[in-house]
DNA sequence: TGTAACAAACGAAAATAATCGTACTTTTAT
DNA sequence: ATAAAAGTACGATTATTTTCGTTTGTTACA
């Protein structure tokens, strides 16, 4: 099989965020940090984390009573795989049209244009 | 009212998909290319853009019986819309971010080298 | 003119996602 | 030693999305 593809939630989204962040973290690790921006109950966050165990995107260290969660899927693999499908779900399958559509009017830092330069370098 | 922002469903951009590229369809003429891909009955299809319309997403022009619906949302729209959503999310609100991970190692044409450089130079 | 093909409307079911109350267990602090 | 606090498990409910069968009307044509 060739690495069933997850395919996080909105609401799963949210939490693997702050796992990626933290690297690891208890239920009300996150349940606090998503509470600060939106009203939802504990339960439902530990209910979530539950199903995202069983669905095995996160690992869960239960050796204590207070698990210790961690994200199996990393953030990189995420991106790309959110990213592919925008590119070939709206922008004709073309990774240069999303990233000039992302860029639009926004300034660049220093940094940021010479990461662009750089790429650019590899094709002149 | 702020313009209430449309956040279509998985299965309503397959249908925006269609309409943005025929201007102008009819339920038969998205069934079938959605069937070429996908195992869907023709009236889940109807459902849809019967839906699509409620939600005042698509026009449609009933003045023959076969009717014929045209999107309300353009395309650029949608595309600001999940490239932002992907970008706050994602890449730490970053579109350069987003930007170099969807060039990533992608050989550009040259003119979406040109587009680039375009770009770049308006902040040199 | 009758019947097959095609279309829309509609309702309801199935599937998926999100929410939370309640029960039970373990830890902590009085 | 007991009570409050903090955790997990679990079931049930609600909301949303997707699916499609059935009914009804209209058109095409044999």
């Amino acid at each position: 099989m060739v690495t069933k593809q997850i395919k996080p939630t909105e609401s799963e989204l949210e939490i693997l965020q702050v796992l990626w962040a933290k690297q690891t973290a208890t239920v009300r690790d996150v349940h606090e940090i998503l509470a600060a921006h939106k009203d939802v109950g504990y339960t439902t966050t530990l209910k979530l984390m539950q199903i995202m165990h069983e669905k095995n995107m996160v690992h869960r260290d239960e050796s204590n009573k207070t698990h210790i969660y961690t994200s199996k899927v990393s953030k990189a693999t995420t991106q790309n795989y959110l990213v592919n499908k925008l590119v070939k779900g709206l922008f004709n399958g073309s990774p240069t049209e999303l990233a000039l559509n992302a860029l639009g009017t926004h300034k660049p830092t220093n940094a940021e244009i010479e990461a662009l330069e750089a790429y650019l370098q590899q094709y002149k």
